[in-house]
DNA sequence: CCCTTTTCTTGACTGAGTCAAAAGAAGGAG
DNA sequence: CTCCTTCTTTTGACTCAGTCAAGAAAAGGG
């Protein structure tokens, strides 16, 4: 696996570092990880690995294009390499789980807002706010106990 | 328009107090105004003001659903009193400037997410990313200059 | 193998927001 | 009108996410 992200690195045009590829690696497992999650994740692999430079390397993967940066009102940043494609995220309001789902109504419907107020658009961001089914049961199971 | 704002606290069950009145006025001039923006703003009415008491007051409003918080990615959380009409923000990138858009697609389109990945939503957030006039005349001065 | 450039480490720092205790107002009861 | 209870505001310490900067270390082309 690791031959192959050096490979995503290099045409991204990033140089190849334990960092940056231990990064990845965890990524790959856990979509959508707050920088705390990456920093403990990525430490099996590089221990001597500093919070500063996840921060240096997440920055680097969002200006090459090989990364995304999403941010839920309330939460630290998350990120995910899911790219180019216009996704949205669904965000649990209880455990601020997170879940993608492709565009609701079509190609890029939201990115026609009907008056624009002058602006020149160029994303439209999504976010459906909810419960996942763990808190939806969880809480159904805390209002009527069995 | 101070009477009408106390009355409008008290159907929403809040006490009349100087600090929620002040920042109800400013609220009312600055349609999506930070913290900072609000407590220099109150100021001019009750100089003491604390940034706590704004907090207060906010979270208050907030509670009582008479003011709506969003909170851009990468920017200070921003008040609101336009409530319960489920529209949507332009945001400038380059000025965090701020302006309402309806729904875009009707009633409440996005509120139908097609996979809703086993999450019960109840809200859908929109922002649109872009660049306000202002900001677009001035990057094409800066590029083309006269 | 060396040299230049990029990246990582270390550590100090900022800014938004929270928490808690005590002082101070709001507004209902008498 | 005054008192009393409850809710607000003040004050000040604190947390957490993220940034900045300088020197050490590593990448990769020559």
């Amino acid at each position: 696996m690791e031959t192959t992200w050096a490979q995503h690195l290099r045409e991204a045009g990033l140089r190849v570092t334990r960092p940056r590829l231990s990064v990845l690696d965890v990524l790959a497992d856990h979509p959508h990880a707050d920088v705390d999650t990456i920093v403990t994740g990525a430490r099996e692999q590089h221990p001597s690995l500093s919070p500063q430079a996840v921060y240096g390397v997440l920055t680097a993967f969002v200006a090459a294009g090989i990364a995304r940066r999403i941010e839920p009102a309330g939460a630290p940043a998350l990120f995910e390499l899911r790219v180019g494609d216009n996704h949205h995220h669904l965000v649990c309001r209880s455990c601020g789980a997170v879940a993608d789902v492709d565009c609701a109504v079509g190609a890029a419907p939201c990115l026609s807002p009907s008056d624009t107020a002058g602006f020149v658009v160029d994303e439209a961001e999504v976010v459906f706010w909810g419960l996942c089914s763990t808190c939806l049961s969880r809480k159904h199971e805390e209002e009527h106990p069995a």
